[in-house]
DNA sequence: TTAAGATAGTGTAGTTTTTACACTATGTCA
DNA sequence: TGACATAGTGTAAAAACTACACTATCTTAA
């Protein structure tokens, strides 16, 4: 079966730059690919659109597909149609990006065996098409959002503590952060309630946990 | 002739909400659609992309051919790939804000004579497909913009008094701002330089004239 | 020529926000 | 039970922001 138009068309994809904090580094989920062009490079867990399927959606389900991660936070982040990006032909990529706490994530290569591995920030191999452009984009915005928004939050399990927070900001800003000044700061913001638990977390003092007053939920503050 | 592909796809298009202050307004540019989806409603003025076009080129093309307007200042916003926004079938539309000076501006209707209008933000028509939710998107994005970054320049022409780019301020957010504080503020900035001339604007003392140290660049404040 | 009218242009003091900084508390472990 | 390691807490100085009112300079009309 072929589709015929009267104007040409290009095709429609949709990229997925996923972010997640794991080893004390900032790293993203990159897929090998299995075809050319550019098989055998790294590039974005990313797929076309399906005719009746929402950019969202394509978006989710391509990630699972060659990645197995579901659940995560998403973003649109930006639209690349620069004609000759992809050899094939015309193709526009929608881009968005993700994050996803820490633990509790099982990849998985997709059926047709390309290999899915995590690849820190500071140390990504080449990447096929325009993809290296689109992490940086990815990476810009995610700073950015830091700065006014309580996007960081999505890096967190259910429950965490304080000083797990304050990791997870000082590896993606790449600075220390003051104690106090961070603790005031954040439950300033009051959307993170105490838990009545606490985690032993090494041969120490025992810290409180809190969790999300509402998780998923991404905040402006400021 | 006809075009055929494999897979079935959507169609790809731009649409630009072009921002202005007019009549002490934010006003945005509307066409008038000749024919069917919404024959007869306004719209923002877009079309599909050419094969071999870049999409900011097409934004551009487009803004030109249906209004005639040319050197704005344009940033990509969004893209809607809702299935059933449009009801000619799946439409994928990548929008673009852009602003441009109130004056020194000539719209004309296209050849196709749709009309073109300046509308006030505050008071809409009912717009073809989900436009309404494109402007208001651009419009959000406009207002944060405007807290840390120099984008409200864009909206001046080479040369304007403080006074002026105080007032461009107070009708985008909507409120008052002190004239002494906003002085020191944009100065602080550095991206303005006094030039040696003055405006006469009315029955009283002239007014330094100022201008853009690199026109065109939108920078990134605090 | 002169006075009235109108906007241009300027500084400072009070308040709020941000920053820098060090010790006590409470658990674990040997 | 004492050493260890991180949890948890307050305050003072600096910086940023806010509120606020008068003089300067030009035009216009008497």
């Amino acid at each position: 079966m072929r589709y015929c138009y009267d104007h040409p068309r290009p095709a429609v994809a949709t990229d997925v730059v996923l972010f997640s904090i794991r080893e004390g580094m900032l790293m993203l989920l990159l897929v090998k690919r299995a075809h050319e062009p550019f098989a055998g490079a790294w590039a974005l867990p990313g797929g076309f659109v399906g005719i009746d399927e929402d950019l969202e959606t394509s978006a989710l389900r391509e990630l699972e597909e060659e990645t197995g991660v579901t659940g995560v936070y998403l973003e649109q982040l930006h639209t690349s149609g620069e004609p000759g990006r992809d050899p094939r032909g015309r193709v526009i990529s929608v881009a968005y990006y993700a994050l996803t706490p820490s633990d509790g994530l099982h990849i998985r290569a997709a059926s047709d065996a390309k290999a899915v591995a995590w690849s820190a920030l500071e140390d990504l191999p080449p990447m096929a098409f325009d993809h290296e452009k689109i992490v940086n984009m990815a990476h810009q915005r995610l700073v950015a959002k830091l700065d006014y928004s309580t996007i960081a939050f999505q890096f967190m399990p259910q429950m965490f503590t304080l000083s797990e927070l304050q990791t997870v900001y000082q590896i993606i800003l790449r600075e220390e952060l003051d104690k106090r000044n961070f603790r005031k700061g954040v439950l300033a913001m009051s959307c993170l309630e105490r838990t009545t638990e606490k985690r032993r977390n090494g041969k120490h003092r025992p810290a409180q946990l809190y969790r999300l007053k509402s998780p998923g939920r991404v905040e402006f503050i400021k």
